[in-house]
DNA sequence: TATGATAATGATAACCATTATCATTTTATT
DNA sequence: AATAAAATGATAATGGTTATCATTATCATA
Protein backbone atom coordinates (compact mmCIF):
# COMPACT_ATOMS: atom_id res chain seq x y z
CA UNK A 1 0.00 0.00 0.00
CA UNK A 2 3.13 2.44 0.50
CA UNK A 3 4.57 0.69 -2.57
CA UNK A 4 1.62 1.80 -4.70
CA UNK A 5 1.41 5.56 -3.18
CA UNK A 6 5.02 5.66 -3.86
CA UNK A 7 4.88 4.58 -7.45
CA UNK A 8 1.41 7.24 -7.66
CA UNK A 9 3.50 9.80 -6.34
CA UNK A 10 6.45 8.91 -8.82
CA UNK A 11 4.44 8.69 -11.80
CA UNK A 12 2.75 11.94 -10.83
CA UNK A 13 6.20 13.54 -10.55
CA UNK A 14 7.27 12.19 -13.29
CA UNK A 15 4.48 13.58 -15.48
CA UNK A 16 4.57 17.38 -13.43
CA UNK A 17 1.55 16.45 -11.94
CA UNK A 18 1.21 17.05 -8.05
CA UNK A 19 0.16 14.41 -5.24
CA UNK A 20 -2.58 16.13 -3.45
CA UNK A 21 -4.97 14.59 -0.22
CA UNK A 22 -7.85 13.87 -2.81
CA UNK A 23 -5.63 11.84 -5.12
CA UNK A 24 -3.84 10.47 -1.94
CA UNK A 25 -7.20 9.11 -0.21
CA UNK A 26 -9.10 8.19 -3.51
CA UNK A 27 -5.82 5.76 -4.04
CA UNK A 28 -6.05 4.72 -0.04
CA UNK A 29 -10.01 3.88 -0.32
CA UNK A 30 -9.13 1.82 -4.24
CA UNK A 31 -6.78 -0.12 -2.85
CA UNK A 32 -8.78 -0.99 0.14
CA UNK A 33 -11.35 -2.54 -2.45
CA UNK A 34 -11.59 -6.08 -3.56
CA UNK A 35 -13.02 -6.51 -6.67
CA UNK A 36 -14.31 -4.50 -9.72
CA UNK A 37 -15.43 -1.09 -8.63
CA UNK A 38 -17.78 1.86 -10.56
CA UNK A 39 -16.44 5.50 -10.43
CA UNK A 40 -19.66 5.81 -8.61
CA UNK A 41 -19.36 3.22 -5.93
CA UNK A 42 -15.67 4.43 -4.97
CA UNK A 43 -17.20 7.92 -5.29
CA UNK A 44 -19.68 7.63 -2.64
CA UNK A 45 -16.97 5.36 -0.61
CA UNK A 46 -14.89 8.28 -0.93
CA UNK A 47 -17.42 10.83 -0.03
CA UNK A 48 -18.07 9.05 3.52
CA UNK A 49 -14.29 9.81 4.92
CA UNK A 50 -14.37 13.50 2.65
CA UNK A 51 -17.64 15.24 2.17
CA UNK A 52 -16.19 17.67 -0.10
CA UNK A 53 -14.65 15.21 -2.40
CA UNK A 54 -15.73 16.38 -6.04
CA UNK A 55 -17.47 13.29 -8.43
CA UNK A 56 -15.28 14.84 -11.29
CA UNK A 57 -12.00 14.43 -9.26
CA UNK A 58 -13.09 10.60 -8.84
CA UNK A 59 -13.17 10.28 -12.31
CA UNK A 60 -9.88 11.89 -12.60
CA UNK A 61 -8.00 10.48 -10.27
CA UNK A 62 -9.04 6.52 -11.49
CA UNK A 63 -8.09 7.64 -14.97
CA UNK A 64 -4.43 9.08 -13.46
CA UNK A 65 -4.28 5.51 -11.66
CA UNK A 66 -4.98 3.46 -14.87
CA UNK A 67 -2.22 5.40 -16.37
CA UNK A 68 0.45 4.77 -13.79
CA UNK A 69 -0.61 1.29 -13.91
CA UNK A 70 -2.52 0.94 -11.03
CA UNK A 71 -5.81 0.19 -11.73
CA UNK A 72 -7.49 -1.27 -14.79
CA UNK A 73 -10.35 -0.42 -16.57
CA UNK A 74 -12.46 -3.59 -16.84
CA UNK A 75 -15.83 -3.65 -19.34
CA UNK A 76 -18.05 -6.16 -19.14
CA UNK A 77 -20.30 -4.40 -21.50
CA UNK A 78 -22.78 -3.29 -19.49
CA UNK A 79 -22.30 0.24 -20.59
CA UNK A 80 -20.55 1.07 -16.82
CA UNK A 81 -16.55 0.76 -16.76
CA UNK A 82 -15.36 -0.84 -13.75
CA UNK A 83 -11.76 -1.28 -12.31
CA UNK A 84 -9.66 -3.34 -10.66
CA UNK A 85 -6.63 -3.31 -8.70
CA UNK A 86 -3.60 -3.93 -11.43
CA UNK A 87 -0.25 -3.32 -9.65
CA UNK A 88 1.20 -6.89 -8.45
CA UNK A 89 -2.04 -8.23 -10.22
CA UNK A 90 -2.00 -11.20 -12.47
CA UNK A 91 -3.11 -10.33 -15.85
CA UNK A 92 -6.80 -12.56 -16.02
CA UNK A 93 -9.61 -12.49 -17.83
CA UNK A 94 -13.33 -12.88 -16.48
CA UNK A 95 -16.29 -15.58 -16.89
CA UNK A 96 -19.71 -13.91 -16.31
CA UNK A 97 -22.45 -15.97 -15.65
CA UNK A 98 -25.75 -14.32 -17.26
CA UNK A 99 -28.12 -15.47 -15.21
CA UNK A 100 -26.77 -13.95 -11.99
CA UNK A 101 -23.97 -11.50 -13.08
CA UNK A 102 -21.73 -13.39 -11.13
CA UNK A 103 -17.70 -13.04 -12.29
CA UNK A 104 -15.11 -15.25 -11.68
CA UNK A 105 -11.63 -14.16 -12.86
CA UNK A 106 -9.42 -16.90 -14.96
CA UNK A 107 -6.36 -17.23 -17.08
CA UNK A 108 -5.29 -19.97 -19.45
CA UNK A 109 -1.76 -20.13 -20.39
CA UNK A 110 -2.60 -21.48 -23.33
CA UNK A 111 -4.68 -19.17 -24.93
CA UNK A 112 -2.57 -16.54 -23.92
CA UNK A 113 0.03 -18.03 -26.07
CA UNK A 114 -2.22 -18.92 -28.71
CA UNK A 115 -3.26 -15.18 -29.03
CA UNK A 116 0.34 -14.31 -29.62
CA UNK A 117 0.63 -16.42 -32.32
CA UNK A 118 -2.37 -15.68 -33.67
CA UNK A 119 -1.89 -11.54 -33.84
CA UNK A 120 1.70 -12.53 -35.48
CA UNK A 121 0.16 -15.23 -38.01
CA UNK A 122 -1.47 -12.03 -38.97
CA UNK A 123 1.33 -9.59 -38.89
CA UNK A 124 0.36 -8.08 -35.73
CA UNK A 125 2.11 -7.07 -32.86
CA UNK A 126 -0.60 -7.95 -30.05
CA UNK A 127 -0.02 -5.34 -27.16
CA UNK A 128 -3.40 -6.69 -24.96
CA UNK A 129 -6.52 -8.22 -25.28
CA UNK A 130 -9.97 -7.79 -23.72
CA UNK A 131 -11.70 -11.33 -23.38
CA UNK A 132 -14.94 -12.07 -21.94
CA UNK A 133 -16.49 -15.58 -21.48
CA UNK A 134 -20.73 -15.40 -20.81
CA UNK A 135 -21.81 -18.77 -19.77
CA UNK A 136 -23.88 -20.07 -16.45
CA UNK A 137 -22.57 -20.39 -13.29
CA UNK A 138 -22.80 -24.06 -11.10
CA UNK A 139 -25.04 -22.45 -9.16
CA UNK A 140 -27.31 -21.31 -11.62
CA UNK A 141 -27.68 -24.55 -13.23
CA UNK A 142 -28.46 -26.25 -10.34
CA UNK A 143 -31.32 -24.06 -9.93
CA UNK A 144 -32.79 -24.72 -13.17
CA UNK A 145 -34.00 -22.47 -15.97
CA UNK A 146 -34.49 -19.11 -13.57
CA UNK A 147 -34.86 -17.17 -16.59
CA UNK A 148 -35.19 -14.05 -13.78
CA UNK A 149 -32.46 -11.30 -14.60
CA UNK A 150 -31.10 -12.32 -18.17
CA UNK A 151 -28.48 -9.98 -19.06
CA UNK A 152 -30.03 -9.49 -22.49
CA UNK A 153 -26.57 -8.70 -24.52
CA UNK A 154 -25.29 -9.79 -27.43
CA UNK A 155 -22.53 -11.93 -26.27
CA UNK A 156 -24.55 -15.44 -26.08
CA UNK A 157 -24.10 -17.75 -29.31
CA UNK A 158 -20.38 -16.70 -30.35
CA UNK B 1 -30.66 -12.27 -49.35
CA UNK B 2 -34.05 -13.63 -50.06
CA UNK B 3 -33.47 -16.44 -47.79
CA UNK B 4 -32.56 -14.12 -44.88
CA UNK B 5 -36.10 -12.13 -45.47
CA UNK B 6 -37.31 -15.41 -45.11
CA UNK B 7 -35.72 -15.93 -41.65
CA UNK B 8 -36.35 -12.58 -40.67
CA UNK B 9 -40.40 -12.73 -41.51
CA UNK B 10 -40.68 -16.29 -40.04
CA UNK B 11 -39.07 -14.57 -36.95
CA UNK B 12 -41.10 -11.89 -36.42
CA UNK B 13 -44.65 -13.36 -37.32
CA UNK B 14 -43.54 -16.14 -34.66
CA UNK B 15 -43.15 -13.54 -32.43
CA UNK B 16 -46.21 -11.39 -33.28
CA UNK B 17 -44.63 -8.81 -35.01
CA UNK B 18 -45.43 -7.50 -38.13
CA UNK B 19 -43.30 -7.16 -41.29
CA UNK B 20 -43.70 -3.36 -42.90
CA UNK B 21 -41.70 -1.46 -45.85
CA UNK B 22 -39.59 0.08 -43.17
CA UNK B 23 -37.96 -3.57 -41.37
CA UNK B 24 -37.85 -4.83 -45.09
CA UNK B 25 -35.61 -1.94 -46.13
CA UNK B 26 -33.49 -1.51 -43.48
CA UNK B 27 -33.11 -5.34 -43.80
CA UNK B 28 -32.22 -4.75 -47.51
CA UNK B 29 -29.29 -2.09 -47.03
CA UNK B 30 -27.97 -3.98 -43.77
CA UNK B 31 -27.14 -6.60 -45.92
CA UNK B 32 -25.69 -5.24 -49.11
CA UNK B 33 -23.52 -3.33 -46.51
CA UNK B 34 -20.31 -5.34 -45.53
CA UNK B 35 -18.11 -4.69 -42.61
CA UNK B 36 -19.29 -3.10 -39.28
CA UNK B 37 -21.69 -0.82 -39.53
CA UNK B 38 -23.39 1.65 -36.87
CA UNK B 39 -26.68 2.35 -36.59
CA UNK B 40 -25.92 6.06 -37.61
CA UNK B 41 -24.45 4.81 -40.74
CA UNK B 42 -26.89 2.41 -41.50
CA UNK B 43 -29.73 5.18 -40.98
CA UNK B 44 -28.36 7.52 -43.16
CA UNK B 45 -27.88 5.15 -45.97
CA UNK B 46 -31.28 4.22 -45.44
CA UNK B 47 -32.31 7.95 -45.58
CA UNK B 48 -31.02 7.82 -48.85
CA UNK B 49 -33.67 5.23 -49.99
CA UNK B 50 -36.57 6.83 -47.74
CA UNK B 51 -36.48 10.14 -46.88
CA UNK B 52 -39.04 9.84 -43.99
CA UNK B 53 -37.59 7.27 -42.56
CA UNK B 54 -37.07 7.79 -38.51
CA UNK B 55 -33.33 6.90 -36.77
CA UNK B 56 -35.51 5.23 -34.07
CA UNK B 57 -36.86 2.83 -36.72
CA UNK B 58 -33.04 2.13 -37.54
CA UNK B 59 -31.82 1.38 -33.94
CA UNK B 60 -35.13 -0.89 -33.14
CA UNK B 61 -35.18 -2.78 -36.50
CA UNK B 62 -31.16 -3.70 -35.40
CA UNK B 63 -32.01 -4.92 -32.45
CA UNK B 64 -34.51 -7.16 -33.78
CA UNK B 65 -32.39 -8.36 -36.39
CA UNK B 66 -29.83 -9.34 -33.38
CA UNK B 67 -32.31 -11.12 -31.98
CA UNK B 68 -33.35 -13.19 -35.39
CA UNK B 69 -29.80 -14.16 -35.79
CA UNK B 70 -29.38 -11.81 -38.99
CA UNK B 71 -27.00 -9.38 -37.25
CA UNK B 72 -24.98 -9.77 -34.41
CA UNK B 73 -23.68 -6.55 -32.07
CA UNK B 74 -19.53 -6.19 -31.93
CA UNK B 75 -18.39 -3.79 -29.53
CA UNK B 76 -15.00 -2.50 -29.81
CA UNK B 77 -14.95 -0.57 -26.49
CA UNK B 78 -15.01 2.85 -28.29
CA UNK B 79 -18.73 3.58 -27.40
CA UNK B 80 -20.52 2.56 -30.45
CA UNK B 81 -22.02 -0.51 -30.84
CA UNK B 82 -21.48 -1.70 -34.80
CA UNK B 83 -23.34 -4.80 -35.90
CA UNK B 84 -22.14 -7.40 -38.90
CA UNK B 85 -23.60 -10.03 -40.88
CA UNK B 86 -24.48 -12.89 -38.44
CA UNK B 87 -26.32 -15.39 -40.85
CA UNK B 88 -23.88 -18.15 -42.63
CA UNK B 89 -21.05 -16.07 -40.92
CA UNK B 90 -18.90 -18.41 -39.55
CA UNK B 91 -18.01 -17.16 -35.89
CA UNK B 92 -15.19 -15.14 -35.51
CA UNK B 93 -12.84 -12.78 -33.52
CA UNK B 94 -11.32 -9.47 -34.11
CA UNK B 95 -7.77 -8.00 -33.82
CA UNK B 96 -7.86 -4.09 -33.81
CA UNK B 97 -4.79 -2.03 -34.68
CA UNK B 98 -4.51 0.57 -32.01
CA UNK B 99 -2.82 2.99 -34.57
CA UNK B 100 -5.49 3.33 -37.60
CA UNK B 101 -8.45 1.28 -36.10
CA UNK B 102 -7.91 -1.18 -38.64
CA UNK B 103 -9.87 -4.26 -38.03
CA UNK B 104 -9.56 -7.86 -39.47
CA UNK B 105 -11.52 -10.38 -38.68
CA UNK B 106 -9.78 -14.20 -37.11
CA UNK B 107 -10.50 -17.04 -36.27
CA UNK B 108 -8.41 -19.43 -34.20
CA UNK B 109 -9.83 -23.19 -33.33
CA UNK B 110 -7.31 -23.85 -30.65
CA UNK B 111 -8.65 -20.93 -28.71
CA UNK B 112 -11.85 -21.60 -29.16
CA UNK B 113 -11.73 -25.34 -27.79
CA UNK B 114 -9.38 -23.68 -24.76
CA UNK B 115 -12.01 -21.68 -23.68
CA UNK B 116 -14.55 -23.90 -24.04
CA UNK B 117 -12.13 -26.25 -21.45
CA UNK B 118 -11.64 -23.41 -19.56
CA UNK B 119 -15.58 -22.23 -18.51
CA UNK B 120 -15.83 -26.24 -17.99
CA UNK B 121 -12.58 -26.69 -15.89
CA UNK B 122 -14.70 -23.80 -13.56
CA UNK B 123 -18.39 -25.47 -13.76
CA UNK B 124 -19.42 -22.78 -16.16
CA UNK B 125 -21.59 -23.52 -19.24
CA UNK B 126 -20.57 -21.15 -21.98
CA UNK B 127 -22.36 -19.60 -24.12
CA UNK B 128 -20.68 -16.96 -25.87
CA UNK B 129 -17.74 -14.89 -25.39
CA UNK B 130 -16.19 -11.75 -26.71
CA UNK B 131 -12.42 -11.45 -27.70
CA UNK B 132 -10.91 -8.18 -29.09
CA UNK B 133 -7.21 -8.57 -29.72
CA UNK B 134 -5.52 -4.95 -29.61
CA UNK B 135 -2.11 -4.11 -31.38
CA UNK B 136 -0.23 -2.61 -33.84
CA UNK B 137 -0.67 -3.28 -37.66
CA UNK B 138 1.76 -4.61 -40.61
CA UNK B 139 1.53 -1.30 -42.30
CA UNK B 140 1.69 0.81 -38.88
CA UNK B 141 4.69 -0.86 -37.91
CA UNK B 142 6.75 0.59 -41.00
CA UNK B 143 5.79 4.25 -40.93
CA UNK B 144 6.78 3.81 -37.15
CA UNK B 145 6.01 5.92 -34.64
CA UNK B 146 2.86 7.45 -35.90
CA UNK B 147 1.65 8.63 -32.73
CA UNK B 148 -1.11 10.63 -34.65
CA UNK B 149 -4.55 8.74 -33.36
CA UNK B 150 -3.84 6.55 -30.61
CA UNK B 151 -7.35 5.24 -29.53
CA UNK B 152 -6.30 5.10 -26.01
CA UNK B 153 -8.12 2.39 -24.39
CA UNK B 154 -7.12 0.68 -21.78
CA UNK B 155 -6.14 -2.79 -23.09
CA UNK B 156 -3.05 -2.27 -23.73
CA UNK B 157 -0.76 -4.29 -21.51
CA UNK B 158 -3.34 -6.59 -20.80
C1' DT C 1 -64.73 -3.07 -46.78
C1' DA C 2 -65.92 -1.39 -42.32
C1' DT C 3 -64.36 -2.09 -37.63
C1' DG C 4 -62.02 -2.74 -33.87
C1' DA C 5 -57.53 -4.43 -31.82
C1' DT C 6 -52.82 -4.33 -31.91
C1' DA C 7 -48.43 -3.04 -33.48
C1' DA C 8 -45.20 0.32 -35.81
C1' DT C 9 -43.60 4.69 -36.90
C1' DG C 10 -41.30 9.12 -36.37
C1' DA C 11 -40.52 13.23 -33.62
C1' DT C 12 -38.89 14.40 -29.61
C1' DA C 13 -37.70 14.19 -24.84
C1' DA C 14 -35.30 11.68 -21.53
C1' DC C 15 -31.51 8.90 -19.90
C1' DC C 16 -27.06 8.39 -17.99
C1' DA C 17 -22.16 7.55 -17.71
C1' DT C 18 -18.61 10.32 -18.74
C1' DT C 19 -16.18 14.87 -20.18
C1' DA C 20 -15.60 19.64 -20.69
C1' DT C 21 -15.80 24.12 -18.77
C1' DC C 22 -14.51 27.49 -15.60
C1' DA C 23 -14.16 30.26 -11.48
C1' DT C 24 -11.83 29.42 -7.32
C1' DT C 25 -8.41 27.29 -4.44
C1' DT C 26 -4.20 24.84 -3.68
C1' DT C 27 0.54 23.84 -4.53
C1' DA C 28 5.28 24.46 -5.94
C1' DT C 29 8.90 27.76 -7.11
C1' DT C 30 11.17 32.07 -6.95
C1' DA D 1 4.97 37.40 -0.40
C1' DA D 2 4.53 37.00 -5.42
C1' DT D 3 3.94 34.31 -9.35
C1' DA D 4 2.87 30.56 -12.26
C1' DA D 5 0.97 26.11 -12.83
C1' DA D 6 -2.08 22.68 -11.62
C1' DA D 7 -6.20 20.78 -9.09
C1' DT D 8 -10.64 21.02 -7.37
C1' DG D 9 -15.68 20.95 -7.32
C1' DA D 10 -19.98 22.61 -9.27
C1' DT D 11 -22.21 22.45 -13.15
C1' DA D 12 -23.21 22.22 -18.02
C1' DA D 13 -22.56 19.62 -21.99
C1' DT D 14 -21.91 15.44 -24.69
C1' DG D 15 -23.59 11.65 -27.38
C1' DG D 16 -25.26 7.14 -28.15
C1' DT D 17 -29.19 4.97 -27.01
C1' DT D 18 -33.94 4.34 -25.11
C1' DA D 19 -38.58 5.82 -23.64
C1' DT D 20 -42.66 8.28 -24.58
C1' DC D 21 -46.58 9.25 -27.15
C1' DA D 22 -49.68 10.89 -30.62
C1' DT D 23 -50.49 9.34 -35.13
C1' DT D 24 -50.59 5.91 -38.70
C1' DA D 25 -50.46 1.32 -40.61
C1' DT D 26 -51.57 -3.53 -40.44
C1' DC D 27 -54.22 -7.55 -39.36
C1' DA D 28 -58.17 -10.31 -38.25
C1' DT D 29 -62.87 -10.74 -38.19
C1' DA D 30 -67.56 -9.91 -39.24
MN1 LIG E 1 -10.78 -9.04 -12.42
MN1 LIG F 1 -16.48 -9.02 -37.86
ZN1 LIG G 1 -25.00 -17.56 -11.93
ZN1 LIG H 1 -2.68 0.19 -38.31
Amino acid sequence: MTEEKDLFAEYLSRNNLRMTPQRGLILDVFLRTEGHITSEELYSRVKRKDRSIGQATVYRTLKLLSDAGLAREVDFGDGILRYEHDYAHEHHDHIICERCNRQIEVIDEGIERLQERLAKRHGFHLTGHRMYLYGICPECMKRKDRKGSLRKTGHTSG
